[in-house]
DNA sequence: TGCATTAGTGCAGTAAATGCAGGTTTTGAT
DNA sequence: ATCAAAACCTGCATTTACTGCACTAATGCA
């Protein structure tokens, strides 16, 4: 597969370079339009014509239209479920989400303008949220896997999925910035990321143990 | 609108009652085809031609081909909603939440033929399950919202949200049946549903006050 | 019974997505 | 440098979901 996002290429030959081009181009003229005009006011053709390439292309490189939206956070997505599958023994999940933040405040303020039109578009768009939503689901699923290891229990088992659902829902909006206002849509401080996320993991530890002290109650 | 579900209603007319006819018909047949055949596989018009009407009918009924699948649970989550937002001053969110389990379980129990068979249908759909996902966020915002009633705090709080949405992660899949496996999928024991509710009370309470001494900590 | 309402239908049209085949560019080995 | 293989881009045709519009027939109501 294609697999983009290799900062190191720097020389993997003219046709990786031409086809990541088009691919970029296609985003960002798509997201200008999708903000200006609308998600389901444009449509592919304009959006090819404004890229200078055939409809056809616009469908070879996505597999559906959606996915033009979401194509700039696969990569920084795709690095979260990495760090939390090949975290050091000595680190648990959450502590991966925290080094996964810290690390990709980077891009994000890279692409900080390209994120808030995302931002816009996707709550604009009811299927858009709804595909949102299942990519956090497999985020969940990550976590609770994570966590479970973390806890000595199954992926399964209330706990991790709790906790997994609870990380998750603070974690993908309020450390990009403020879902309730699109319009300052700006990425929180490292600052405030850590205490966002520390607010997190105190949440989800306070579940866990509680959990665990009625456990032990009824058992006695 | 339709706003289906009235088992009150005995004689609102032939009309309303062919149409909810009508209605349940394409509902039923539909899942079964999904069922047989597959969700994508199935075309509109086999759909509509299984189900004795024109391909146009169906459109009309249904805004979306997805809707057809969910359908059967919209009236029971509406339940929920009203159940949560028309809650009695002396009874909480999670206390909604455990009543309208309590009573929805003569509908489930009734339906849970057409439920397996929905689940089954679902779970083999990417696309239905981001849909599924976009329904429960409502649920996670509306639950947030009591919640947020309960703690004296904003609904875009940090505690609520984490909250609601432990508490959604747990609801809708465990007290419907187990998720990871559609096959037994039945719905749970009372005695089960009630013991799933009140870990999941745990947990938020546990996480919740976890929170407020940590700013108590933190304050003084 | 007669009339207004509305459910259901057929038709035409738009847009997304896919398969296929042909033409062009890039690559890599000789 | 040349040439063959691979990969990319494209146009074309097709399927499918969905919508707007106009029309018919059934229903509800006075």
């Amino acid at each position: 597969m294609q697999m983009a996002g290799e900062s190191i290429a720097q020389s993997i030959g003219l046709r990786e370079r031409k086809k990541e081009k088009t691919r970029t181009t296609i985003v960002e003229v798509a997201l200008r339009l999708f903000a200006e005009n609308g998600y389901q006011q444009t449509t592919i053709a304009q959006i090819a014509e404004a890229a200078d390439v055939s409809p056809r292309t616009v469908s070879t490189y996505f597999p559906a239209k959606e996915a033009i939206v979401f194509d700039i956070s696969f990569a920084s997505k795709e690095r979260l479920a990495d760090r939390i599958r090949a975290r050091p023994d000595d680190q648990d999940t959450m502590g991966a989400l925290r080094d996964w933040v810290l690390d990709e405040r980077k891009v994000w303020n890279q692409n900080e303008q390209q994120l808030t039109c995302q931002r816009q578009v996707i709550d604009g768009d009811n299927g858009l949220i709804a595909y949102e939503r299942a990519q956090l689901r497999e985020f969940e699923v990550l976590m609770a896997e994570g966590l479970a290891v973390d806890l000595g229990m199954e992926p399964g088992d209330l706990e991790p999925r709790m906790a997994a659902a609870a990380a998750v829902a603070v974690a993908v909006f309020d450390l990009l910035g403020d879902e309730r206002d699109s319009t300052k849509a700006e990425i929180p401080s490292r600052a405030d990321q850590l205490r966002i996320l520390d607010q997190a993991l105190t949440f989800v530890t306070g579940g866990v143990s509680a959990m665990r002290e009625a456990r032990n109650t009824a058992a006695s």
